[in-house]
DNA sequence: TTGACATATTCCTATATGAGAATATATTGA
DNA sequence: TCAATATATTCTCATATAGGAATATGTCAA
């Protein structure tokens, strides 16, 4: 079997970091194709083929405006992610106040 | 160019169910690849593999033990996609809330 | 040293990717 | 209808994958 698809849901999508790139382009303002060609440095159908993909699973909507499509990010798509990565905060905090603390020893110590 | 390696970094590690499978089942404790193996369905060598990816990553950490190689989770790795996501939560609030908002404006007009 | 157990690696294959180039489709205004 | 603008799709290619099968490596105990 080969690698899961982009589109299979938001962990894929998210693995590519021009998709990253345009979801914060995206995410407190509408930006048509041709907004975010400019701000990003690669191509219009590679920017349209990554819209494609986010579209996809939900992490961005778009409407047309004449002949603008105008795109913007869903936030709530996001929060999935966020959800899984939260399950593991309470260990890396334990984690970051035992170096702390090590820190602390080894600084009383000298 | 083809897709990024899943070591290139921890979003296209994790893009993988299965390793987000394992890297939940080592958040709280150790455990020797056999003991994955028996909880995942799935055959040792695809196991070992995935380790691999985690470990270029840096989002397990292995100790070997007799012939045992004993792999946990390092939460700390998994922090940087938590604060990427984070940068969206007060964006699906605010969403959150008008969805509130218009479900109650609905309720009293009825 | 040998056998048994535990894990890792290699080889194979079907499949999907992301970018670039070229082209197609959609929308508007004249 | 036609030209111009905006966006999407198709095609090609180099590359990397995940799993299965087979095998290699590592470690211990006798």
């Amino acid at each position: 079997m080969a690698r899961a698809a982009t589109t299979s849901d938001a962990f894929n999508a998210v693995a590519e970091p021009r998709r990253r790139d345009i979801l914060s382009y995206l995410a407190t303002e509408e930006r048509s194709v041709t907004e975010i060609v400019d701000l990003m440095e690669i191509e219009q159908p590679s920017v349209s083929k990554h819209l494609k993909v986010l579209k996809g699973v939900g992490l961005v909507e778009a409407r047309r405006e004449g002949r603008q499509m105008l795109y913007k990010t869903n936030p709530i798509a996001i929060r999935p992610l966020h959800e899984w990565t939260r399950t593991f905060e309470r260990l890396w905090r334990h984690q970051l106040l035992r170096i702390k603390e090590q820190a602390e020893a080894n600084n009383a110590q000298k």
